[in-house]
DNA sequence: CGTTGAACCTGTTTGC
DNA sequence: TGCAAACAGGTTCAAC
């Protein structure tokens, strides 16, 4: 359910109450998301959540350097430096705070003490997040792998990231190391809008249509975070509140609906491994391409 | 390189 | 009603 403006949505409500504070203590359920559980247990307590930030479809908690005198740096690990805790919520994940006393529901597996009362909680029915605690340069080399921010990439990085790719469209979008953050709501959401159909291979799309995707894409995104994301069945926000985006889906989801635009049909068609929705009118499905000219042999046609 | 399918895990919806 | 299948916002990995 988290894509780049949920994830957003999550992280500026986390920014209005978690800065500053100090984690006191660590409980944890079920950890088979947690990289390294241990290192929660060890690193966390007694660290101060300084910011909140996002990358691509991660939160960031970035914590303090342990206090000279608290704890003793004798130690080269680096656990005393800067750190973060980084936090996916992967397909049901949420993350946000509650008062201590509140009772918990059977899915939320992390528990980090404040020292406000709250306690901030990571619940997460299939697991399919992630959690862990990282070094400074543990972080950065976690990072590099990913694409370029949809939101701020421009007109020549993203035609050449799309243009220069064999692949579909769709597989392209939803390519974290092309784009970080686009899921497959917005995938679809964009397509539609830029009437590209999902299976076009982007080194056949023209600049003209590139940039009219990255503009749309762009213009989606933000009024998607505006409207707090979408919420599906069970996106909630770090207040718990659902986000009103979904209202204004044109594609995704709508199997078997009019198209706002043509009134066709629309259609559903696993394209990249996932549900894909698309007017088939506004978005023509391209010619299939002719299989690769091997001249080496092969037995014929 | 690129594609497909399976796997990870639990819950909800749909179909017979 | 009951039970099984299909499906779900994501990522990763093996196999071709």
């Amino acid at each position: 359910m988290p894509e780049l403006p949920e994830v957003e949505t999550v992280v500026r409500g986390l920014r209005r109450s978690i800065p500053g504070r100090t984690i006191l203590s660590v409980r944890l359920g079920k950890m088979d998301f947690i990289d390294n559980p241990v290192a929660l247990e060890m690193h966390l307590p007694g660290r101060r959540i300084e910011s909140v930030e996002r990358f691509g479809k991660f939160m960031l908690l970035r914590l303090s350097a342990v206090i000279a005198g608290e704890r003793v740096a004798s130690d080269d690990n680096g656990d005393a430096a800067a750190a973060s805790l980084l936090v996916h919520l992967g397909m049901t994940g949420q993350l946000a705070p509650s008062a201590a006393a509140e009772p918990a529901g059977k899915h939320t597996h992390v528990y980090l003490t404040l020292d406000d009362g709250r306690e901030l909680r990571y619940t997460d029915p299939r697991r399919f997040g992630r959690m862990a605690y990282l070094t400074e340069a543990q972080l950065a080399a976690e990072l590099t792998a990913f694409g370029a921010d949809p939101l701020l990439v421009g007109a020549e990085e993203f035609a050449t990231r799309i243009r220069s790719r064999n692949s579909r469209i769709k597989a392209l979008l939803l390519d974290q190391t092309v784009l970080r953050g686009v899921g497959n709501i917005y995938a679809d959401e964009s397509l539609w809008r830029a009437k590209i159909h999902p299976t076009r291979v982007g080194n056949r799309l023209s600049v003209k249509e590139t940039e009219t995707l990255r503009k749309v894409l762009q213009d989606i995104l933000k009024k998607a975070i505006v409207m707090r994301g979408s919420s599906i069945s069970d996106f909630l926000d770090a207040n718990g509140e659902p986000g009103e985006y979904q209202r204004r889906h044109r594609a995704y989801g709508r199997e078997g609906e009019r198209c706002y635009r043509c009134k066709t049909t629309i259609r559903r068609a696993i394209v990249a491994g996932r549900s894909s929705y698309f007017c088939p009118k506004c978005q023509p499905e391209p010619r299939r391409r002719k299989r690769k000219p091997s001249r080496a042999r092969a037995k014929k046609s």
